[in-house]
Formats: C-alpha cells, structure tokens, sequence
DNA sequence: TAGAAAACGTA
DNA sequence: GTACGTTTTCTAG
C-alpha cells in the first residue's frame, strides 16, 4: 500500500447485528426467507463504493475488505472460559443471514475475510496496523466501542447508520477518554454482553474520571489506596486482577497470522451481471435497478443466482460452530455445550438435562393486574424466547373465544417452590364467576381487562426478535389473529417432533410430555370434566386452570429445548423451516377464508337421498321377508348368509360374516337381487349422514363459510389431514356423490378455480427410480397407463382395449402402494397366481422399478426410515419385526412413502409460495383447500385466467430450486361456479 | 359413556 | 397393495 491509499475495513459480523435490530424486518416474497439485514448490508456497501464522497464518511476507499467473525472458538476463550458465555445468540430469522451476507460481499466482488480463532476485531485490528505501517490512512465501518481503541490519526472509524465519521474527538465526547485509553476504560467497566468482568461498581463515568485522576490502568491499581470513596476504593484493589483479565480480553490483536495484506484488498470493477443476479435472487428491486445503470447492465437479462441457503444449520456466523449458541435457548439456564461438541452431543445432553428438572405446579404464577403480566413480559422479552399457549372455549377455532393464556421463559423448576422465581405463568381474562349462572355468569374477580392485557400481549407476538414457541401453533395463530393479533417469529414444538419423528408415536403434547420427560401433564378432562359434565374453560376454576395452563406453557418450552437442537443434529432443519413452519400461517389463513356451501342443494339432496334410501329400505325387508336393521352389519350378515344361506364369502377379523361392497358386489354379480339394493342402499345413507345432513351444521353462523381443520402432523408420509368437517373426501367417484360437490359454490362475481397435479405420484415414481421409459413417457405427454400397457403385453396404444389399460393403470397404482400379488389380484378380481404373473411381467420390463423397490426396502430396514426427495423422513420402527404379515405391511408403507411424500412436500412449498406469487401479481385469488394433489381457489371472474396461469406457473415449478425433477410436473385447472364443474 | 370394529368417502 | 377421517353399530365397563 501507498501512501494515499485508503483502505476501508467493514466489521461484517458487527454490521449483521445491527442492522438486523435497526432495520424493519424484510423477507424474500417467493418464500418467506428473512433477508432484512442483508438489505441493509448491501445498500450499506453499494452506498461506500458509490457514493462515499456525499457522506461523512468523506473519502473514496482504494481498498476495502468485508471482516466477519469465524466461531465463538477464540484465544479469549482459554483465556477466559465464560468470555462470551451468556450471549443471547442470534434470533431465528437472523440464522440464514450469516451465509447469505457472505454471499452478498462475494457478489460484490469484495474480499470476505475471517480467520480460526479470532474475532473480526482482532483481525480488522491487525489489517488496520499494516496499512498504518505503510503510511496509508484506514476507515472502519463499524460503530463498536471495541474498535475505538484502533483510533488514530491514520485510523477513523465511521457509522454507517447515523453517517457519522468517529475519530478521536469523538471518542473523547462519548467516552471521556481518548482512543488510547479506551482499552483501561473498557477493563474497569467491563461489558456485559460479552461477559467481561471489569470491576464491579464501576461504570463508564467512574472509569474515566479515575482515568483521568490517575493517568492509566497500571497507575490506578498501584495507587487505588488513594481513592476517597470507600467501596469504589475496596472493589479496585480486591477485583485488580479480574481488571487485568479484563485488559487482556478487550485488548485487540494486532498480530494475526493473516496470510493476506491489505494492499491485496485493492478495489475492482463490479461485475455487473453476477452482483445482479444475486440481487435478483434476494428479491431487491431497487437495489437492482441502481446497479443496473450505475454498471450498464440490462437486468432483466440475468437470471437469479441460486443462493444456498443455510435455514437453520449451524454452518456460518458467529457462535453457531459451538451448538450452545446456535439457538436462543442457550439463555435458559440449561447446562449448555463445551467445546468442540457435535450437534448431536449437545441435543443429547439437552435431552439428559431435561429429565432431570421435574415439573412442579406449585411456582407457577397466576398474573391477575397489569403491572405484574408487563413485567413477566419485560423478562421474557429480555430471554427473547417464550413459550404461549391460549385457554379458549371450543376446539374449534373459527369459534373459539379466549378465556386466558400462559407463558413460560424458563422451565418452572422444583427447587424454588412456591417462594421461588416465577418463570411460567397463566393469566386468565374471561373466566366467569360460576355463582350467578342463571344470568350466564358474570366475570369473575381479579381479572385484567382484556384489552390491556392484549395490548401487552400483542406487542411480545408481534416483534419479531422475540421467538414464541407453541404446541400447533395454527390454533393458536387462528384465535389470536381473530383478536387483532399476528404472530411473528416462532417455533412449533409439534412440527419440529414431526419433521424430526415421524412415524414414532404422536406428536401431541401428552404424548410428547410422556415421551420425553416421562411425565403426564394435568389432563384436560380433571379441570373441565368430561361428557355431560364438562364444562368450557371458561367455567373452569381459575386456581386449576392455572395449573393447567401454565403446565402447557411449560412443558411445550421444555420440548423445545429437547427437540430443536435435534433437527440441525439429524439433518432435518431444512424441512422444518421449509416445509413445516411456513405452513402455519399459509394453513391458518386458508382455513379462516372457508369455502362457501349451499344449504339449500344440501338439504335438497338430503331429501332425495332420504327417499332413495326409504324406497330401498321397504324393497330389502321385503326380499328379506323381516323387518332388522340395514345399518348393522352383524344383522345384515344374519340375514344374507344364515338366514337366506347366500354362499358367504369371507369373514372379518372378529369372525362376523363380510359384508362389505366387495362381497355384495360379487353376490350382486351372481344374479342376487338383495345384495346390490344393499350396495346402492348404503351409498344413499352413506352420503345422507356423513356429508349432506353433517355439512350443513359446519357452516359458520357468523362467516357463513365452512371452514376446515388441517393437521399438519397427523401423516407419517407428510400429508396433510383435513377434518370438522373432512373436505378432502367430498365424493367424487359416483354420480349421486358428485352432486354433493355442486353445493360447494363461490361468492356472486367469482368463480372457484381447481388445480390438480397430473399423475403427481408416478411422475415421482419416474424421477426417483429414474425409469427411462416412463421419464420418456411423460416428457412426451403421453397416456402413462397405456403406454405401460403397451410395453408389457405388447399391444399398440391406438385403439387399445380399456380392460387392457385398466388393467396396467391397476398395476401402477399397486407399484405405488408397494405392490403384492394379493392385493392385484383383489382389485383386478383376477387370480393370485395371474396377478404374480404381471408383477413377474412389469419387473422385466422395467426392471430399475424393482431395483428401486428393493433399495428402498433395505434401506428402511438398515435404517428404520425412508426420505422424501426433500430429505422428509418417515420412520417405520417395526420394519424388521419377526411377524412376516406385519413386516410385509410395513416394506409396501416404506415402498409408498417416499413418493407419497416428496409429492405432498411438492404442494406445500407450492403451497408456501401461492400467496406472495398472487399478491405480487396484483391478484386477489384466495387459496381456500387443499386436497393432496389439488388446489382450490376463490377468484374474482375477471382474475380467472392470470390466476390459472400464476397458479399452474407456482405448482408446475414448485420442486425448484431445491430439486430438478427428471419429468415434467404437468399441472390442470379450469374455472367454474361450483366445486363439481371445476373439478 | 368411551372405544373398537366395520364400512366407506377421498388421493 | 399406500395415506387418511367420519359414521354407525355394538360391546365392555
């Protein structure tokens, strides 16, 4: 370096931090990841190299270099083991910045410095010395106080938020030292965020009036007898020595073995295209824009870069190396990681320490005035990681009303009885006195207005920065939305035991609780009652619904203590933050939209089926000579076989005859009269009780809507569930069944859009057991069940028999379902030994199917489970069991789940991206269902055909980026006024 | 009155 | 042959 060079140093780890507090929380359209501080970041730079000369900052840079921090792993670390111990680590939005900063400053053509071993300090320190030696002048862009030491003539520092130079003048006016102090200054304060000691008692003021008295540290603590006050006096000389390891941590090394210098840092032209695009991938238009003219780029030339991103693995950033850092919990109290742990060691400990603290109810508080509940929350803000959890009337969330919540920041422990610290509380709202019931209750005492206690409440939900944790947080998201609320920043314990352990038992609180602390929490049934006696929570007394309640909250912050650390540990973070979590609020709004029914086709349909059904009922008790029950299978059974001696077919499990449609139908094919009138008998009830006569009783007196349930984690495979009402199995297959489809309707002025994925399963088939013929097949858009047809008994597509086609369509789906001879020849009515000799057939065909299949089997066995193509895994605990019929079962459930899986993943990241692709397209569709392949939407007419398109766009590409698929995903909608034409 | 069994609707 | 949820009947307590 010259001597008119000018070099800038930019503290990168510093920045992040800052920015990210400083700055509005932004995050990337597509899906929903937090880029708010890499915004800041680039604008930040972008604003240094090209515009420097209109700021404070003052001068142009020659070179510059962008300095992070590598781990919390430093020298100061041996010197000084709790350096740095009670950090409160970075937020989880803050998480996948770490990498995608470093990616910007790449993107920028920039240097991206950081070393093993030592903080970004240390090494902006050294880098600032050698260019000071070469006579260059040096900048740094950072506001730390740790880095005023650094100040000198040559060395300025400069903040970029309040663009503002610092140089010794005002390190002097904020301090009361000069740089050169600021080392004996920090020693003496100490700094509570990094865990320096300093010497109790004294602060900044205190430190530089002694600083100035005295002349430095040295000097004061040989002299400290002089001091007049008595324990300003008595703590110097008995701390001197935790002052001196306080020097050695805040001193900075000015000798790094760095291996570059700063005149390699020099400055290049910006390579336009590549900054571009990755600009482009973070979604900042503005940003774009500049630097397309400022570089002459045409921007919409460049394609998006893919940016790895590092959702919650522990692989950049400050801290995350050491595992007890990597996630807020560090703050809690549990004994945390030493160093040089894996992952894997610091979730087991976590999962040993966590059986250790027994739960006890009797420190749980109940928060009864507003003072009290501010000030929980003041501390919980201060962990910056708290568990929720709302008492409502019905489990019904589109009904509920909030009777009370808890909160818990810390596990309650047992030692501190009742006398102890509170740490995890409930705080009742709506709870009704009980005496006067006849006037329906009036509030009981001792309760904060519910508006004020929402209001403090509210402003702990919505900040971001402090992460919420809750057991199925869509409950709790749908009642507090309905209060104005909108969660931000959180974690579902439920969601993190489902990605994590699928297929290992249920991911409900009780079992949870039991799974991992041997403990059963209060049951739900001893506070309210149960049957005729039950009672909604807000009749509950409000000393047992504390116990209660404040037991949730706490349980649910232990579990997630327990299970966080774990998916970094196995591999499944990126599922949880990609396909699990996002979904909450996707799932939450769909439901709370609803879909509109109509009442009066139901309640027509009811009537038809009713007379249907009576007509049957008159016409079976006749053939059958007695009056009995149609509707029991046992009578019916009686009947069919003893009485009237039909040729009984088979029996179920318990013994009784079958009296399944299956078995009617071969009777009915027999030339059996009685048998078919049962068939299209149980049809008609079948769909009078489950949906027209159900149905109408969901819809929602106050929206008018029927609105679902979805469970997120009810599936081994990955699916969703729906139920109250089940709108994922509204017939379909039958003409009778379909009318029921024409009462699901749409607002006047708008159509109902279906989307449905073609062929999903076997296209995924196709990519994962990398079928050449059937990858061929679809990227030729041909008839796939023909063409199998074709391939294996030899006859041409054109003009092929249907019994043929139906025939290879069964064996694709067997393919699916894990395929046996058993089950082929069930659904093909055809022999055991016929059936085995299609298998025999298809696997010589396409022989990497079987490779597949057999893979797939013994890795489940080696491994207990199998994963989606997006690392989802399903555990299958009893694949090697002894009992032939039972493993048999579990290798097809093995065979079936990676493609039913990576399927379902496919439309929730479609799923997780529709809203923002809509809104961004100026559209006001409202995705209302889900039905495993298909999308239902709620479309403004003239919106109909942009949203089709947005639509098929959004599900056709859904894999991307993160999977190519080797087969096209092909994509049907169509618009229409009811459920049954647009299907 | 709670839970199992049988049956049947969907993808 | 895979994955679910709801209804009705019937049994055990």
């Amino acid at each position: 370096m010259k001597k008119d060079d000018h070099l800038f140093l930019v503290d990168g780890s510093g920045y992040i931090f800052r920015a990210y507090h400083a700055l509005p929380p932004l995050t990337r359209k597509t899906d929903g990841l937090p880029v708010g501080a890499v915004s800041g970041f680039c604008n930040m730079v972008w604003k240094l190299l090209s515009e420097a000369r209109d700021t404070s900052v003052g001068v142009t840079p020659t070179h510059l270099a962008v300095i992070f921090d590598h781990s919390s792993q430093t020298f100061r670390k041996d010197l000084y083991p709790e350096y740095k111990a009670n950090r409160s680590a970075p937020p989880e939005d803050l998480v996948p910045q770490f990498g995608l900063i470093r990616e910007a400053t790449r993107a920028f053509n920039l240097p991206c410095i950081e070393m093993e071993g030592f903080e970004a300090d240390d090494l902006i320190a050294t880098y600032a010395r050698q260019a000071e030696e070469a006579g260059a002048h040096t900048t740094i862009i950072s506001s730390d106080k740790d880095l005023m030491q650094l100040v000198t003539d040559h060395v300025a520092m400069y903040d970029t938020m309040k663009d503002r130079r610092i140089e010794a003048a005002e390190v002097i006016e904020k301090w009361g030292v000069p740089p050169e102090k600021m080392i004996d200054l920090q020693s003496l304060t100490g700094d509570s965020t990094d865990n320096i000691p300093g010497v109790p008692g004294i602060g900044p003021k205190t430190a530089a009036q002694l600083l100035e008295t005295f002349g430095d540290l040295d000097t004061l603590l040989q002299r400290a007898g002089e001091i007049k006050q008595n324990k300003r006096r008595e703590n110097i000389i008995e701390f001197a020595d935790q002052a001196r390891l306080s020097r050695e941590l805040v001193t900075l090394r000015t000798d790094a073995p760095v291996t570059d210098t700063p005149g390699d840092f020099l400055l290049e032209e910006q390579d336009g295209p590549r900054l571009i695009a990755f600009l482009k991938a973070m979604g900042f238009n503005t940003l774009t824009r500049r630097v397309a003219e400022a570089t002459e780029t045409d921007a919409a030339q460049i394609e998006p870069a893919e940016v790895a991103v590092e959702w919650g693995a522990a692989a950049h950033g400050p801290d995350l190396d050491a595992g007890d850092a990597s996630d807020p919990s560090s703050a809690t109290g549990i004994a945390g990681a030493s160093d040089g742990w894996t992952p894997g060691d610091f979730a087991a400990a976590r999962t040993k320490a966590a059986a250790d603290v027994k739960i006890d109810h009797s420190g749980y508080a109940c928060i009864r005035d507003a003072e009290t509940l501010a000030a929980f929350i003041a501390t919980a803000r201060e962990t910056g990681v708290v568990a929720f959890d709302t008492e409502t009337t019905s489990l019904d969330a589109m009904q509920a009303d909030l009777v009370g919540f808890s909160l818990a920041y810390q596990p309650q422990d047992a030692h501190s009885g009742a006398s102890g610290p509170v740490k995890a509380c409930y705080v009742p709202l709506s709870h009704k006195s009980g005496q006067d019931d006849l006037l329906g209750g009036g509030l009981a005492e001792g309760q904060i207005p519910i508006d004020a206690a929402l209001s403090h409440l509210k402003d702990l939900l919505e900040d971001p920065s402090v992460l919420k944790i809750a057991q199925n947080l869509k409950y709790d998201w749908l009642i507090m939305k309905r209060y104005g609320i909108e969660v931000r920043g959180y974690d579902d314990t439920m969601l993190i035991s489902y990605a994590l352990d699928a297929g290992r038992g249920g991911q409900g609180m009780d079992a949870l609780s039991d799974r991992w602390f041997g403990h059963k929490p209060i049951a739900y049934k001893e506070v309210a009652g149960s049957g005729k006696s039950a009672v909604t929570f807000d009749y509950v007394d409000i000393d047992k619904a504390t116990a209660y309640a404040a037991e949730d909250a706490d349980v649910t912050l232990r579990l997630w203590q327990v299970l966080k650390p774990r998916l970094a540990a196995e591999g499944v973070a990126s599922v949880y933050e990609r396909l699990e979590r996002p979904m909450v609020p996707v799932l939450a709004r769909m439901e709370s939209r609803g879909i509109r029914v109509d009442r009066q086709i139901l309640s027509r349909l009811s009537g038809d089926f009713a007379q249907g059904a009576a007509a049957l009922e008159e016409e079976i008790q006749e053939l059958a000579g007695e009056k009995f029950n149609i509707g029991s299978p046992k009578q019916l059974g009686e009947i069919l076989f003893g009485k009237l001696g039909l040729p009984g077919g088979s029996k179920t499990k318990t013994g009784q005859w079958s009296t399944s449609a299956q078995v009617l139908e071969d009777l009915a094919a027999e030339g059996h009269e009685l048998p078919r009138k049962i068939v299209d008998w149980r049809q008609l009830t079948k769909l009078k009780s489950t949906y027209t006569d159900a149905l109408p009783d969901f819809i929602n007196p106050e929206t008018k809507r029927v609105h679902t349930s979805y469970a997120l984690a009810a599936t081994t495979t990955g699916r969703l569930s729906s139920s109250d009402p089940n709108l994922q199995n509204i017939p379909v297959r039958t003409a009778e069944g379909r009318k029921i489809r024409t009462a699901f309707v749409c607002e006047p002025g708008c159509k109902l859009v279906s989307a449905d994925y073609s062929q999903i399963e076997l296209r995924v088939l196709a990519h994962v057991a990398d079928i050449d013929a059937l990858k061929q097949a679809f990227a030729d858009g041909m008839d796939i069940h023909a063409m199998t047809a074709s391939e294996m008994f030899g006859v041409p597509v054109k003009d092929m028999p249907a019994e043929v086609r139906r025939r290879a369509k069964a064996i694709n789906f067997g393919i699916i379902y894990g395929i046996s001879a058993f089950g082929l020849a069930n659904q093909l009515g055809i022999e055991r030994s016929e059936a085995s000799d299609y298998i025999k057939t298809y696997f010589q065909r396409f022989p990497g199917i079987k490779d597949y299949m057999d893979n797939t089997k013994a890795y489940a066995r080696e491994h207990g489970y199998v994963e989606t193509i997006f690392g989802r895994k399903a555990h299958y605990p009893d694949i090697a069991t002894s009992n032939p019929h039972m493993r048999a079962f579990n290798e097809r459930a093995a065979i079936n789940a990676p493609i039913q899986g990576s399927a379902a993943d496919i439309i929730r990241r479609a799923m997780v991206r529709m809203d923002a692709a809509l809104e961004d397209a100026g559209l006001t569709a409202r995705m209302l269902l889900q039905v495993h392949d298909e999308l239902i939407f709620e479309v403004p007419e003239p919106e109909v055909d942009k949203t089709i398109g947005i639509v098929t766009d959004v599900m056709e590409s859904a894999s991307m980026p993160a999977v190519s698929m080797k087969v096209p995903l092909k994509v049907d909608a169509r618009a229409a006024d009811n459920w049954d034409e647009a299907h």
